[in-house]
RNA sequence: GCGGGCGUAGCUCAGUGGUAGAGCGUCACGUUGCCAACGUGAAUGUCGUGAGUUCGAAUCUCAUCGCCCGCUCCA
């Protein structure tokens, strides 16, 4: 079976079918940026409501938010991410290779601990070996920044989000104040984030602007590892429930040098993707982030006038140490049962939206060999499928269109529905095979006999008689929508 | 940012200094009674962009933008 072997097929196929234009092509483009075409934005759609569906719609103890994109600036000094974000990089002037200031070593044969972070001098290019022959060291700024305020003397510096969960965290007090939530309990959240990759890669792979959907799962301490292994589970079975192959999905447990320094455990649900060296990619991380973030942020709530007080820099101050009561906090979570306050561990299962989409995509493709002739289709799960339905008169007369297109205003009233009269009806199969449409109805000269179409599947291409009266129940009993 | 490759119609590509091309797709008309049928016709090009060399540039040179592969980076 030919499959997309390569990122340029599915690059090709992608612009072809009207699922992801470069972004501001007339113009020559835009790094990094993607838009997402006419079929395209129904299929991330409906990977995003699958989500959702998943993760709060079908779950007693998720409640879903949506925060705004520009938050506070401590909010990214309690997180970390004003700080870590803005690492210094040096570039050895031999090679050319850059690497980030706290990764350089020193030379090893020199005993002299060396005081200054900033003094290059001893340090050694780990690409090249060079000692000591690097450029200033300059800040890579990864967070968008953005200006807040039209008049610009009052304007102020802020960033745009590099991750949705601040958000939730940022929030973690209002829904425990105004939706009767109890620990265990999650807060999920679809959205843009920024981020000023160094570099970018593989399509919609790695962009700067990207979609998350992220959960935030609050337990009591203690319970964490095994709230861990559940997301590990539910979250691997989302993927396949929805059709993807078992075969191009795997976890892969983090090394203890990966982790980050706050997480005790991380792992990523990694996709089998067709590019270059057939290399497996992370399409979601599922990480065991402790009480981190919430005592971060009692911390940033406690440093708030430190920030008024040096002119709003956040460069200029350090969060105030953590008060020995911590756990009785203002982010902290009062247990009824137990009689006592805790800050809860956090679950975070981070799905790219954008990454799962191609995935679908790609995953979902298949050529066969039809009479000789290559079929091209998308094998797309039917919640995920753009259009669930085509309606055609199988020849543009004898009152067919008429009844046809009857049926399709009413079909389209429940799901996403193609209606077409043109062409061969052969050649409209095979179009809606490629758009990945599960099912399409055809009224042919019997239907004004007996009141039956038949109705085609994209898979078997088999074909079925039923009334027209049952196509709706038909199709909502197979698609189960 | 480094090294390599690439950029011509919606897609795949041919065209190496002298009139801008093919296949597929798209559209129209006719035909057509179930799987990319057939006939006729049509539309679609800043040859990525900008400069330079030249009588003349898709073709040569430089710059720039974008994409792919490999480094580097990925809190």
């Amino acid at each position: 079976m030919a499959k997309l072997t390569k990122l340029d097929d599915i690059v090709s196929l992608c612009k072809r079918r009207g699922f992801i234009f470069q972004s501001s092509e007339i113009y020559g483009g835009l790094a990094s940026c993607y838009d997402y075409g006419p079929l395209g934005v129904e299929l991330k759609n409906n990977v995003k409501k699958a989500w959702w569906k998943s993760v709060v719609q079908m779950r007693d103890d998720v409640v879903g938010l949506d925060c705004s994109i520009l938050m506070h600036p401590m909010v990214w000094k309690s997180s970390g991410h004003a700080d870590k974000f803005a690492d210094l990089i040096a570039e050895c002037k031999k090679c050319n290779t850059r690497t980030r200031v706290d990764h350089l070593k020193d030379k090893e044969d020199n005993n002299i601990e060396n005081a200054s972070g900033q003094d290059l001098t001893n340090k050694v290019c780990p690409s090249c070996g060079t000692i000591g022959q690097f450029t200033e060291p300059m800040p890579f700024k990864l967070m968008f920044e953005t200006q807040m305020g039209a008049n610009i003397d009052d304007s102020m510096t802020i960033h745009l989000r590099p991750e949705t969960a601040q958000g939730i965290f940022a929030n973690f007090r209002n829904v425990l104040d105004s939706t009767r939530v109890k620990v265990p309990f999650g807060i999920a959240q679809i959205g843009k984030s920024f981020r000023n990759e160094v570099t970018t890669k593989a399509f919609i792979f790695r962009t700067r602007e990207f979609e998350q959907a992220e959960l935030e799962f609050f337990c009591e301490p203690g319970t964490d590892d095994q709230w861990y292994e559940h997301w590990k589970e539910a979250r691997c079975k989302w993927y396949t429930d929805l059709g993807m192959k078992k075969e191009n999905l795997r976890f892969r447990d983090h090394d203890p040098d990966e982790l980050a320094h706050y997480a005790k455990g991380c792992v990523d649900v990694e996709y089998k993707f067709p590019f270059g060296s057939g290399d497996w990619q992370e399409l979601e991380g599922i990480a065991n982030r402790t009480d981190y973030d919430l005592r971060q942020h009692q911390r940033g709530m406690r440093t708030l006038n430190k920030w008024y007080e040096n002119d709003r820099d956040l460069s200029k101050i350090s969060l105030i140490d953590e008060s020995e009561d911590y756990n009785k906090g203002p982010l902290s979570y009062f247990d009824e049962q137990k009689k006592e306050r805790y800050i809860p561990y956090v679950i975070e299962p981070s799905a790219g939206m954008d990454r799962s989409t191609l995935a679908f995509l790609v995953d979902a493709y298949d050529e066969e060999e039809v009479r000789g002739e290559t079929r091209n289709l998308l094998r797309f799960h039917p919640a995920l499928a753009p259009t669930k339905v085509a309606i055609f008169p199988l020849v543009k007369k004898d009152g067919m269109p008429e009844i046809a297109r009857k049926i399709y205003d009413n079909l389209k009233k429940y799901f996403n529905c193609f209606y077409d009269q043109k062409g061969a009806v052969g050649r409209r199969y095979r179009r809606q095979d490629e758009a990945g449409t599960p099912f399409c109805v055809t009224v042919d000269g019997q239907t004004n006999e007996d009141n039956t179409v038949t109705v085609r599947n994209r898979d078997s291409m088999e074909q079925t008689r039923i009334n027209a009266d049952n196509v709706l129940s038909y199709m909502r009993e197979k698609l189960d929508m």
